[in-house]
RNA sequence: UCAGACGGCCGGGCGGUCGCGGGCCUUCGGGCUCGAGGAAAGUCCGGGCUCCACGACGACAUGGCGGUGGGUAACGCCCACCGGGGGUGACCCCAGGGAUAGCGCCACAGAGAGCAGACCGCCUUCGCUUCGGCGAAGGUAAGGGUGAAAGGGUGCGGUAAGAGCGCACCGGGCGUCUGGUGACAGAGGCCGCAUGGCAAGCCCCGCCAGGAGCAAGACCGAAUAGGGAUCCCGCGCACUCGCGAGCCUUUGGGCGCAAGAGGGCAGGGCCGUCGCCGGUCCAGGGAUCCGGGUAGGUCGCGAGAACCGGUCGGCAACGAUCGGUCCAGAGGAAUGACCGUCACGCUCUCUCUUCGCGAGGGGAGGGGGCGGACAGAACCCGGCUUACAGGCCGUCUGAUCUU
């Protein structure tokens, strides 16, 4: 989007999912987001998607996936805190949300995770 | 035209706008190119490949398979044929080896269920009789009844009544001949026929299987901790313990190098800005190299039992041969969304036309709305099984209509 928007990359690895399950996490609507702060120095953020196979066989799975990377396409530049791993794990309703409140749902999220972050900083 | 049997195929097309994964190029802006399925699925069989084990052999156990002949790398798959069963038919179905190697089982009913058996009956003789029959002895297995199954079936003869008791046909058993590679089939002969079913209960026979799996396996290999080798620096003092090469000896014992342990002093490192002083750490410190190996990375990883087309052989499965094509490969895992249009299905509505007295039905055209399944490669092939909106093609069968 601007310059300043950090640069993003993928989350590849299942030591690094494991990570960020232990950090603090925020439902909203059909997607749970987690958020770790890395605590390096890189600007990068990273971002992981995640669907079960609660969610459904592997064509709902990956069309789960589809719908969460747009998402983060779409908001990170904005809403990501640089040196932060998120991840974005598919709830029920993933398939079937309208796209104009799913893209909602993230984007809160990602806002109160920011805000939680800021206000344990602070003290 | 209707109903049905079998086989094969498609799984929306085109254009545009945003996107995704691999590869190549790049002036780092981007560009070019390729990118899921018939089942990619279930992971049920068979292989390739890899490692482990191993005498390359045999036996046993366990598991699987089971008509015959072919096909194949192999199979539990496929093709053709045989036998049995079903259907008017096209066709469909069958774990379809062995029951005189042995063990076991055959419930209920029934008189009797594996060895034969006599309930109701039938017949003869004798006795009794109220002349309806009853009882006893014997002969029978035709009829009734039970059952999934009653130890050949039907008919004629025969008989007191019956019975393979006799005969004919059918069925069965045992040789013979003929046809076939074979499973089997056919013909004719002999035997009156004596000894059923379940092997999907155990078992016997024949055949096939060493085990694990791409998280296989091969290579590279950080940080940290730890192992080994070499070199350099340091390894000082006294005490105590300790061990005992050795020495002395009056044989009781005594002295005790070096290695080791303990704390002390000295020493060194670090911290408090240097020193003094204090704290803390160390008995070693440093350098180089080697090996194992974790995280991680690379390979394995796609030109093959490949696909398309032709010719030849074969009833076929399939094989041989010629020509052409290159066709996903990554990991927390890529193909989608939207718009337009065309084709398709359902539905609503309008117009025209046709059949009908009518309700309504058929056909053509215009407009609107809705819908498009099952499902996503994860080392790779051959099968099987299961799921699937809608649609297409071919061959054949049985009805019916027309000529």
């Amino acid at each position: 989007m601007t310059d300043a928007s950090p640069a993003i990359e993928r989350l590849r690895k299942r030591s690094e999912f494991l990570a960020c399950a232990q950090a603090p996490s925020c439902a909203k609507g059909a997607v749970v987001v987690q958020a770790r702060a890395r605590g390096d120095d890189l600007p990068l953020v990273r971002v992981g998607f995640t669907a079960t196979k609660r969610i459904g066989g592997a064509v709902e799975r990956n069309r789960a996936k589809r719908r969460m990377r747009e998402a983060a396409r779409a908001l990170l530049p904005q809403f990501a805190s640089p040196g932060v791993d998120y991840v974005i794990i598919a709830r029920g309703g993933v398939l079937t949300r309208p796209w104009a409140r799913l893209l909602d749902d993230v984007k809160s999220a990602l806002i109160r995770l920011a805000a939680d972050r800021a206000a344990t900083h602070i003290p």
